[in-house]
DNA sequence: AATTAGCACTCAGAAGGTGAGAGTGCCAAC
DNA sequence: GTTGGCACTCTCACCTTCTGAGTGCTAATT
């Protein structure tokens, strides 16, 4: 049976009203607040029918109606109007952008808190998992015992770990391997890095006091870190404060969840789409989420990082909002990842240093 | 009022029955319990004192009695009785420590899941702010507009940056600039970073470029953060299955105030002491903790990195577990910090190259 | 044929009333 | 100093009642 007009219009009228009060929604505010010109016994006509499409649920008899998975799901298809951020909302996120090209990680948190307290719901923020190679490789000779190893992966971010040796090893030595491990380890996944070709390395440089060996952990170690991805939540006790995690165990259920970052790792693979993605309630294929709706956005720069951004809320969420401002932020991190290597940065450099003398 | 022996007995049991029941406690309860030879009534007299001395509340007139602030206080300093870990509970402990010598700030957070899940309180883990200067500072060339500055600090943690210019510089600048920075950047403090030091260096190695106030704006920026101390929390939906946080506002109140990591790091300066320190419900400053306890544990390894790790919960705390397995990850995070240069940070890097080669 | 007014019916949740039980304070007896 | 006993208090759980929002259906109206 098609879905007529009318229907849709009553429909998305629930559902807006619904998603503001969190209130079962009756035939007579529908009919009162004016969008159609009909009476309540109409739209209760209208409404029964929807119920049996199975677009509404009644929580009980004698009960208003409150949307359906299958009615959220048309209206975040067809129904809902595609909301446009505020000038100041924007200018908020702009603002966040600007601050400063933080290292990787605190960005991400940092911009998981930005959406959080932007809707209200708790964020999300998951590095995707991408599999790089070492594309350049040096050690840096501190004391006899004591050298840095500073890796820097195919996706432009740089790692380091300062390494003590329980003997003495000597600067010529430090070269020699920081060469051989340049030739040898660069370019190659992590698996790649085997026994038989350290103890080969180890050859070529002549190292018989496992230096190689411990280069190669790190390098490891360090590839095996950006291969997994990381996810960050931020704003969790937002919860608390909606109608529908009142129950503190419900609420316990969603937030330890969440809390565990591991398991959030296996959203971001399926859909491609580069638009937001709505995962409604039952949806979702952990059980911990099959009442609530999950709102996801895409980011990627430049192939090599990837990642995604979403909130998660209850079904009745304001669908509309949260995507305008994921969208929104996903762009500008989008944007602001792949201009990294831009003039810009060095700009705001120097005039932050400005500013440092100034005070 | 001297408070005597019998008082303490009966007090003790007070406080340790309210700790697993959280229900107010009635004079019968003790009795049977089998602690003192006594009929309820003389309990009841008991109780009656150690009402007007202070030690116990009475929630109403007819409900048992709950401890005060100053009843715990006083548990805490001298009725409790020190708990030992149990063998597992070391073990647990333990494993994880040996887990691997991850990035400071990485094995902060998986100290304080430790101490959540251990104690099924949040935890919070905080670094504190230590005064550092840079000993060392390397730039690594990497192609003609390109380069990775690393900056090794006092306190032994390496940071990095890469840096991308808008125009190329050649190697031997690079060099020179290193050098440069080496003698007139390290061992002073960020303040000490002054335009007039930078110009001095920039004639220093003939830099007109502002490559200098780059590198400079790293260093300013990395000691920065590592004098401002982090604060992570983990484990805070623990609170919801705790009885005194069903309430959702409650809980809501001091989730968010943990999760605004800023508030935290006021926690630190106070307290000397080598050992426990427990705040006790008003004791705590901040208004959102009135009515929960803190109980920290510090951790310092050789002056250059210290923390404090901690665990928030209801007045209704069992202070001496929570103490007992605190006191032992602080011990052994020391231990752990300290003994990080010595020889077992290579073998356990070894070994762990040999179990990669194996699958 | 679609819409509407009207009406009986349903049901969750608020309001109020009651009783049980846990606990107290105090007194008189031991 | 300790105890048994007793009257008293107060919360909480439970029940009942009542109210009102909302429904579904039918008959009248457009």
């Amino acid at each position: 049976m098609e879905i007529s007009d009318r229907k849709r219009t009553i429909l998305t009228a629930v559902i807006d009203e619904y998603i503001t009060t969190a209130e079962p929604v009756g035939s007579r505010s529908i009919a009162e607040s004016g969008l159609l010109d009909l009476s309540s016994a109409t739209i209760r006509n209208e409404m029964a029918e929807l119920t049996v499409m199975g677009y509404l649920e009644q929580p009980h008899t004698s009960a208003g109606r409150v949307p359906s998975p299958k009615g959220y799901r048309l209206y975040v298809n067809e129904l809902m109007d595609r909301q446009r951020l505020s000038l100041e909302e924007a200018q908020a996120i702009n603002e966040s952008f600007d601050l400063k090209m933080k290292k990787l990680d605190k960005l991400m948190s940092e911009v998981g808190r930005l959406a959080s307290s932007l809707t209200q719901y708790p964020a999300v923020a998951l590095a995707a998992p991408v599999a790089a190679t070492i594309s350049r490789f040096d050690l840096i000779y501190v004391d006899g015992n004591t050298f840095i190893a500073v890796a820097m992966l195919s996706n432009s971010s740089v790692h380091n770990k300062l390494i003590h040796l329980p003997f003495s090893v000597d600067p010529g030595m430090v070269q020699r391997l920081s060469s051989v491990f340049n030739t040898n380890f660069t370019g190659i996944a992590e698996d790649k890095i085997t026994p038989v070709l350290i103890s080969s390395a180890e050859r070529a440089c002549g190292d018989t006091m496992g230096l190689v060996s411990v280069a190669a952990a790190f390098a490891i170690d360090t590839l095996g870190k950006a291969g997994q991805g990381e996810a960050y939540v931020t704003g969790a006790s937002r919860l608390l404060r909606l109608p529908e995690f009142r129950d503190p165990d419900k609420a316990h259920e969603l937030m330890s969840y969440l809390s565990e970052n591991g398991h959030l790792l296996g959203l971001p693979e399926s859909g491609e789409s580069d638009d937001i993605q709505v995962l409604i309630g039952p949806e979702n294929v952990a059980r911990e989420l099959k009442d609530s709706s999950v709102v996801l956005a895409r980011y990627n720069a430049g192939d090599n990082i990837k990642g995604i951004i979403g909130v998660v809320g209850p079904t009745r969420m304001d669908y509309s909002g949260v995507a305008a401002k994921l969208r929104y932020i996903a762009e500008g991190l989008s944007r602001l990842l792949s201009t990294q290597e831009a003039p810009r940065g060095f700009e705001k450099l120097q005039i932050k240093e400005m500013n440092i003398g100034e005070h």
